[in-house]
RNA sequence: GUGGGUAUAGCUUAGUUGGUUAAAGCGCCAGUUUGUGGCACUGGAGACCGUCGGUUCGAAUCCGACUAUCCACC
């Protein structure tokens, strides 16, 4: 059961709420990444309320390994797991083919790959990720796709398209088979399906067109910001929004930068989800209103500022810049806690500034005033 | 005081029988990160090789003195 609520557009920009059975997310919205069902950086679930957390992401693939999504269901379901109350999104196993590269045979069936942490060879098909993806329970399941590398052949991304469009079929049936079981862990499963088609646009389109007939509860578009450029991707977005159901959430997988979100929001998508936030807090790189900081930068030795000053989150209401370089510096796990605490809290708190100019119709002022200064560094 | 060892980048060290712009790690400085293999990756600056003199076409390298420092002994 979900129900995806238009509130208002601006252009293509689109104010939304989205109903499931663990919660009600409010569009446009950032999902935070939770690979291992753990935010990375030392971050608990206790924690995510504080950062404006809607819904979180957690990886098929990374859970099925460790600790197994039997063992996962066994113990209730990734919710009761990891005492998250809101919805959760699993994402399928399908970009970790693309991202492991090494190893991997794509046929009919499905994909043989290497197991990042011992090697040891993994099959892993439509069904296969529908099965681990209803014994974590999750609110959302995404469907098992082929994340095609950039660049890629027309010939090889039309074969693909039509594979993985044969694929979420099969997703499509497996996913309802198990809701209706017995001992199913969440019997409202939602599956979204993945637009593909590289940078072709023909390809992109007839994909799109194929797979919303198949009425699913929400779609994503795939494949983006895996190498083509930032105008190329705005382009596709472009491309393939029309095609895209307007009563349906929109998911673009992976993006991006504030700048890259502002933009996507701009042509139409709800929802995100990206490592960046995370990825770069634990490498010292923090967001701000005015620009990204490298908190690193002997420059900010003796700054008594917050990261951002036009912050509100836990840590700009208490630490200094200096002392979180220091923290960084002296290798303290602090640094990175506070640091991805920030992140997160930016990026929600970037939707939520978005959904309230969208609310209060001033999204191309506020589009205006903010996009120069989100991409720049300083 | 005597004998022996060591002096090379901010630190710890490598430099083969003397042979072009003296090398590495750490540290420092900066950059990269887009459906996450958790302290990553890429690049940069930085040394007249303890000081003075000698041998030699040529010395971080051989010789002498001095200085500093370490070890042992008295």
């Amino acid at each position: 059961m979900s129900k995806f609520t238009l509130i208002k557009k601006c252009g293509a920009a689109r104010r939304g709420s989205f109903e499931t059975v663990h919660g009600t997310v409010q569009t446009p919205a950032f999902m935070n990444v939770a690979t291992c069902g753990a935010i990375k950086g030392a971050v608990s679930t206790l924690d995510l309320k504080e950062v404006k957390c809607q819904v979180q992401l957690c990886n098929t693939y990374h859970l099925h390994l460790r600790p197994g999504d039997e063992n996962v269901k066994a113990l209730g379901g990734i919710h009761k797991f990891t005492r998250w109350v809101g919805p959760i999104l699993t994402d399928s196993g399908g970009f970790q083919v693309f991202s492991l590269a090494k190893l991997r045979n794509i046929k009919e069936e499905g994909v043989t790959f290497a197991s990042h942490i011992d090697g040891h060879k993994i099959f892993m098909g439509p069904e296969e990720s529908m099965r681990i993806q209803s014994n974590l329970g999750s609110t959302i399941a995404m469907a098992f796709d082929e994340c095609i590398e950039n660049p890629a052949e027309y010939k090889y991304t039309k074969d693909s398209c039509e594979r993985t469009y044969r694929w979420l079929v099969r997703c499509k049936n497996e996913i309802g088979r198990l809701n209706l079981l017995e001992d199913t862990v969440n019997k409202d499963q939602l599956l979204f399906g993945i637009n593909q088609g590289s940078t072709y646009k023909d390809l992109r389109i007839e994909h799109m067109k194929k797979i919303s007939d198949l009425d699913l509860p929400g779609y994503a578009i795939g494949g983006l910001a895996v190498g083509e450029s930032t105008g190329d991707m705005y382009e596709i977005i472009e491309t393939v929004e029309p095609f895209m159901p307007a009563e349906k959430p929109r998911y673009l997988m992976g993006v991006g930068t504030p700048a890259n979100i502002l933009e996507s929001v701009r042509r139409g998508i709800d929802i995100f989800d990206c490592v960046m936030p995370s990825r770069n807090a634990r490498h010292a790189h923090v967001f701000t209103w005015e620009g990204c900081r490298n908190m690193l930068n002997s420059k900010y030795a003796l700054d008594d500022d917050p990261i951002d000053t036009k912050c509100d989150c836990p840590v700009c209401r208490n630490f200094s810049r200096a002392y979180i370089r220091h923290l960084f510096k002296s290798g303290e796990m602090l640094a990175m806690r506070l640091a991805v605490l920030h992140n997160l809290y930016f990026y929600n708190n970037l939707t939520q500034r978005i959904r309230e100019s969208l609310d209060s119709d001033y999204f191309d002022e506020f589009y205006n005033e903010n996009i120069e200064n989100l991409g720049r560094r300083i």
